[in-house]
DNA sequence: ATAATAATCAATAGAATAATTGATTGATAG
DNA sequence: CTATCAATCAATTATTCTATTGATTATTAT
């Protein structure tokens, strides 16, 4: 067995691919995209008892995907580089292009959610320059004040339906969450579309809006 | 637990990314970069029992990460699509920059090998439509035949020292392998500088120059 | 100091993966 | 039809990974 240079590299590789290969770990990183967060908060965000929490931000830790500081009583973790959302990305297009059970969870029911395309980030821009949208971020507050699109009106799912007021009848809204698949923004442009609004869904969620180098405010 | 649509991609996503977490599985897929081959002629390449090998292409085509087709008594494999050469140049991307080991690895093995700074893709095409390199592909024969730079001349590690007469020593050579940390390039530079000849490494090997969209010929 | 809280570590049992072996299927050639 | 070869399958064992539990470490507040 060649136990070569390259042999030790593709095992570093495949090491990095190992951390990505885990659903928790997954839905872990994409709540730390959301901006950095300490360990009992990803726990309970993502379902998970502490110390797994813990032994899984390890893992992806030693693989480079996130990096952590302490502060006080609390370890914070944050994504290591935009790179590391890049390979997310590459995971999921290659996923939906040849995985036949994405194509069928996506068509089953994303796609009966929203059957519009969703508005891309250049589109979203030139919209807001023109004061055309009402920005909506359906994420929890504590996300929320992380970072967010400027001018976002923060609402979060559970208590949509009872703040319906606050939108202008008139004007388009463009909902984002935490990400291409986050369920969030699809169960706000369906509840809002059969009270009648105008309603369309952001590409990707908030992480890849700041990868994108557009401008953000925390609250 | 959730058990959602977003819970089930993930676990989609997971599978594209553990089916990547070998050493194994990154050595197989870069040589099916190189061109379609039959399970038994990767086995070899890759030091694998033929059974193990196939039971590793069976998952990384239930990732979608490959697709095959039977040819007679062989089943014949290929990378599936140009998205899984991004997604593991992805992987190799994040491991540079954020894993320790691998700056090690590499700078105490390939740096080692070759300080110069390889040529890149665009230069080398310029440099070729002026006919002022010679194209140096060490890999084997059968490699070379299912697809090459145009007009590089093939002589693989093992014999190149025995045919040092074949080239125009005014001329640069580039050489060119597999992919970036493919030895063979590595090995053919640090002999071919002893014996005084002017040769870099082309950047990357020739997967990504065919997936870059550059003209390929097989003989 | 002592208590309280956040996080990690250590040990374990259960689940999933990997490599080997031998049997089986699919296709071709004689 | 039979023999042969490529590939896969099935069963086994060894290894690695995951989640849980309880103990330990690090930091802060009293």
């Amino acid at each position: 067995m060649s136990t070569g240079p390259k042999q030790a590299l593709f095992e570093e590789f495949a090491r990095v691919a190992q951390a990505l290969g885990h659903a928790h770990r997954l839905a872990l990183l994409e709540h730390i995209a959301q901006g950095e967060r300490a360990v009992d908060a990803l726990a309970a965000v993502s379902g998970l008892s502490v110390a797994n929490a813990s032994q899984h931000l390890k893992l992806l830790r030693a693989a480079g995907l996130v990096a952590s500081r302490r502060d006080g009583k609390f370890v914070i973790y944050r994504i290591a580089d935009d790179g590391v959302l890049d390979l997310i990305a590459s995971v999921r297009r290659v996923a939906e292009r040849n995985v036949a059970e994405v194509a069928q969870i996506v068509g089953g029911y994303f796609a009966a959610r929203d059957t519009m395309e969703p508005v891309s980030r250049t589109e979203l821009v030139e919209r807001l320059h023109l004061g055309l949208v009402t920005v909506l971020d359906v994420r929890p507050q504590d996300e929320y004040m992380l970072g967010h699109v400027p001018g976002a009106l923060n609402i979060p799912l559970e208590v949509l339906e009872s703040r319906l007021a606050e939108f202008d009848p008139t004007q388009e809204i463009v909902a984002y969450c935490r990400s291409t698949y986050c369920v969030l923004s699809f169960e706000a442009v369906a509840m809002l579309r059969t009270r009648g609004f105008n309603v369309r869904r952001l590409e990707d969620g908030f992480p890849e809006w700041r990868a994108a180098g557009l401008p953000c405010e925390a609250t």
